[in-house]
DNA sequence: ACATTAAGTGATT
DNA sequence: AATCACTTAATGT
């Protein structure tokens, strides 16, 4: 465990942090789908990714979806922290995108930490700083963009996160995603095809250029 | 061969 | 951009 520690987080943490790190810390590997995290739970301990990504979702009062944003290897959960501190519930649900792995810290560590060591500080603070700017970008993309614009950075993300060009998933759970009808998505893929962009199959999306 | 599920399309709001 | 109604195509049994 120390390996991918120092492999992902060593850049990061001073020595010390990471072995108080691998003491306290607990090693999990989930498959792709599970949930991480369902909305109203407690939160007791912090999750740092060493691989793979997890997708960060919102849920409205009809029971859609909306993606927030992407955690990948060596972020954090903001929206875990400020459950932590504040001892609420989770506002948000955290599905495994991709087969994944992380270590979980208990929520005692992570905030004695803060005080402890500066890096710990830093990384915390700087990962709550992207997951806002990330945030505000989401909001952005639904208030001002129209769906073929959506759905471009949609793409775009996915194909990112799981480094493959290839997209595993019907019209169906991308609309979902995007929380607009299948027919939409099927209307404004066709359209990239014809661009393009993209080559359409049953149950698969191949990215040409974005 | 038949049922089921994914995707494509025209028309309407 | 959403919804309906319907078609076509791929896949499973």
């Amino acid at each position: 465990m120390i390996d991918e520690l120092r492999q992902n987080y060593g850049y990061l943490f001073e020595d010390e942090l990471l072995k108080e790190i691998e003491a306290v810390g607990v090693v999990k590997e989930l498959e792709a789908n599970v949930t991480l995290i369902e909305i109203g739970n407690y939160i007791r301990s912090i999750p740092l990714l060493i691989e793979g990504a997890i997708k960060i979702l919102r849920e409205d009062d009809d029971g859609d979806e909306l993606v927030l944003y992407y955690i990948e290897r060596g972020d954090t959960c903001a929206m875990t922290l400020s459950c932590c501190v504040g001892q609420t519930k989770s506002e948000i649900r955290a599905i495994a995108e991709t087969d994944v792995k992380l270590i979980m810290i208990p929520v005692q560590k992570m905030s004695e930490w803060l005080g402890k060591y500066k890096s710990w500080q830093n990384f915390i603070l700087q990962s709550y700083h992207n997951r806002m700017l990330e945030m505000l970008e989401a909001i952005d993309t639904i208030a001002f963009l129209r769906m073929d614009d959506r759905l471009l950075k949609y793409l775009r993300d996915k194909a990112m996160v799981t480094h493959d060009d290839q997209i595993n998933a019907t019209h169906k759970q991308i609309s979902e995603d995007l929380h607009t009808s299948r027919v939409v998505i099927s209307r404004l893929l066709k359209k990239l095809e014809n661009e393009g962009k993209i080559t359409l199959h049953r149950n698969h999306i191949k990215i040409l250029e974005l």
